[in-house]
DNA sequence: CCCGGACCATACCGTACGGTATGGTCCGGA
DNA sequence: TCCGGACCATACCGTACGGTATGGTCCGGG
């Protein structure tokens, strides 16, 4: 974290590992198989080393949780940061990318994966709250910039951020939604905003 | 399953238990502590019995799973039943008796808890699944017993479903929605027909 | 009265996991 | 050249869990 870790990885067959190498393969066991999937031994097994190492980077396992945590938090919100980024762009753009990214992008993978380990980690669960309202703010303010009252700009806003979580998590029983679906639904969030310009 | 599983429980101090004694102790460990708590172990712990009763009633631990979703499956479907059992009152009231239902009921969190189980068990996810669908056909239909075309109605009440996951699983990082924010919701997404009544 | 089945206790095994202790290897700097 | 630290292997322990085998207890029916 404060150390430069420069990971030579440079030479013979096995390189050394960083910190990063094991907070980046425990979240790939996370959205390939769950929460019941991250363990030390199996960590160990995927990286090809043992348990020394791993007691080596970090004290136990809720030692790496919290680096878990922390890695997603970091990239989570600099994705979001670009895409709070586009401020300067009209905000039916804003909109329009922020609800195509939440539906095709495979970063809500992780997160839905992420969502049910906070349900057993008190610090995940701080995080993901701490994101979710974070691109709430988002839509929230992009609402308010196509001219809704706040009232009116809240709740809409929430009722999208509230599918958007729906759908990543709900595994889609229900038919995905197709480009034109999310036309439409845009237009029924905002339609009068875009029309009436 | 097939046999009349009386449950005599009247003698002495512990009574004999029934399949459903288990499948109800399962499905509380489950929305109290979440998937990882449910063991056999800890069955028999809470339970006060051993591994030898429980050996008795279940073949292994995929039993018990089958037969705690068979269990919440059909004790969901009664109730969503009773809730489709409204379809003779005004369609505006079965929306808003099926999004308040929806909000505070707790059975949503029992949802919850099955919904990440739903990942690592296949039989499950096919029970939420089924069940997804058909709170969403309800829905749907009250919409267009409102008047909505089929492509409205679907997209609407797919937001509305969609919603409804997400704040079943994203517990309160946002604001939670009160009783008047429901009203002008529904008023949102069915307000147009209604006003026009 | 006895027998068979429902129901459960006891004891045991194999395994997987978290965690610890300790020694080994490679590297850069004084 | 020696030394210390970064990094990892090896070996080990305690525990919790899934699962099996077997015996015991209570009950109703023939």
């Amino acid at each position: 974290m404060t150390e430069p870790s420069t990971t030579p990885r440079g030479r013979g067959q096995a390189a050394r590992l960083s910190l990063d190498d094991w907070t980046e393969r425990a979240l790939a066991l996370l959205m390939d198989e769950g929460v019941g999937a991250v363990k030390i031994s199996r960590l160990c097994r995927e990286l090809d080393v043992t348990k020394g190492s791993f007691y080596w980077h970090f004290s136990d396992l809720d030692a790496l949780q919290e680096a878990v945590a922390e890695r997603w938090c970091t990239q989570t919100r600099e994705l979001l940061q670009q895409l709070a980024g586009l401020s300067d762009l009209p905000p039916a753009e804003r909109l329009r990318s922020m609800t195509m990214r939440l539906v095709d992008d495979r970063s809500w993978s992780v997160e839905r994966a992420l969502r049910d380990w906070a349900r057993t980690d008190a610090k995940v669960a701080e995080v993901i709250a701490e994101s979710d309202q974070f691109v709430f703010g988002l839509v929230r303010s992009a609402l308010e910039d196509l001219g809704y009252e706040p009232a009116t700009a809240r709740m809409r806003a929430g009722l999208l951020v509230y599918a958007g979580i729906g759908f990543a998590h709900g595994q889609s029983a229900l038919p995905k939604p197709s480009a034109e679906d999310i036309d439409d639904l845009l237009d029924f969030i905002a339609g009068d905003a875009l029309n009436r310009a």
